[in-house]
RNA sequence: GGAGGGGUUCCCGAGCGGUCAAAGGGGGCAGACUGUAAAUCUGUUGGCUCAGCCUUCGAAGGUUCGAAUCCUUCCCCCUCCA
């Protein structure tokens, strides 16, 4: 197995409160799995209770990879991830054991698997001079001269849509070459791996939005707003921060802020915990090749565990 | 008991004789998504046999060619005086 070219890996994908912990860590208990997180907000150290992290025990029990990675006013991307979660595999395998891909963060699913163009990084000072065009001129400037040196994605782009405009100039500042240009080029599509692609989704819509309230009144009453107050003694946090525009923080926040009721913490937590499960099963839908499991069903774990050996078992065969 | 203010489509809230199925926001639903993605953006949101029709603006009557908008009575809610 440690010479297959072409060794298995599971990808347990699935909207927030789906259930994909559970399932898992029931997985990871039987086979001989190492778990990969593919989460946009598992990877900040102290944001514990609004992430749903797993506890010390389980972290120290099972072995988990590509959480606490940076600290809350840092950011992280999907390409960053990608080269992450393709060491972890590596090493994973090397180890003779399986990969086991699981999150909501479908962005990186799909650049993990389907690769990213040869795009450059972030660059904060170019976002900073964006940033300063924008507050002098308004974004409709900003939209306006990108229009003139990317007029085929700035036609792509909605003119409201201020973060992919300033994304396609910085982009251009950089490279003196347009985004449309560089999404021409073919992209390396590096992905050793024969993906058993899972996905739990709810049979009820209702049913999912009975859970997100209650785990997001759990959050609350774990001490959220709490622990965001320790971290902001911490670091020094604001609103624009990507780790404070997640759900949950975002509103603890605006509490501690002084901008925010209790109540309207929980109905504002709750409807973005909603907004963003619909975006992930949006992206579910769309993809293909997947195998779909109803989240509520009895016996889940037992279920999607048992097509996984299936599947194991074939890959084998073959 | 007296003086005011108010009840609008899932919610908040504008409308104050026709151009109103009714602004705006929220929520819901659908979609997009290439280094911020738990982000960002878009569309849609009474029903139907859908360029038309039907049912909606607390209830019931009335005025009018025509009402969510005016009048009457009734039912609730809020503020103030007692």
């Amino acid at each position: 197995m440690a010479t297959n070219p072409n060794p298995p890996a599971i990808l347990l994908m699935g909207p927030t409160a789906s259930g994909k912990t559970d399932v898992a860590l029931e997985l990871a208990r039987v086979l001989p799995c190492e778990i990969v997180s593919v989460d946009s907000a598992l990877v900040y150290k102290g944001m514990n209770i609004g992430t749903a992290k797993p506890d010390r025990a389980t972290l120290d029990a099972i072995p988990h990879h590509l959480i606490d990675l940076i600290e809350p006013q840092e950011s992280y991307s999907a390409a960053r991830f990608r080269d992450d979660a393709l060491a972890a595999m590596r090493e994973i395998v090397e180890r003779d054991r399986i990969p086991l891909l699981v999150g909501g963060t479908m962005l990186y699913f799909k650049a993990l698997t389907e690769g990213l163009n040869e795009l450059p990084e972030a660059d904060p000072m170019i976002r900073l001079v964006i940033d300063t065009m924008a507050q002098e001129g308004g974004w409709a400037a900003v939209y306006e001269k990108l229009r003139e040196v990317d007029p085929e994605t700035a036609a792509r782009l909605d003119p409201n849509d201020t973060q992919r405009i300033q994304r396609a100039l910085e982009i251009f500042y950089i490279t003196g070459k347009t985004m449309e240009e560089l999404l021409q080029k073919p992209r390396f599509v590096y992905f050793p791996y024969k993906a058993i692609k899972i996905a739990l989704v709810p049979r009820d819509r209702a049913m999912l939005h009975d859970r997100i309230e209650a785990r997001f009144q759990k959050m609350v009453s774990d001490g959220l707003v709490e622990e965001l107050e320790k971290l902001r003694n911490e670091y020094a946090l604001d609103a624009t921060l990507p780790s404070m525009r997640s759900v949950g923080y975002r509103q603890a926040l605006q509490l501690l802020n002084g901008e925010l009721s209790r109540a309207e913490l929980l109905s504002q937590g709750v409807a973005a915990t909603r907004q963003l499960a619909k975006r992930q099963l949006t992206w579910l839908r769309s993809m293909l090749d997947v195998t779909v499991f109803d989240c509520f069903e009895d016996k889940l774990a037992e279920r999607v565990l048992e097509y996984v050996r299936r599947e194991l078992e074939a890959m084998a065969a073959s």
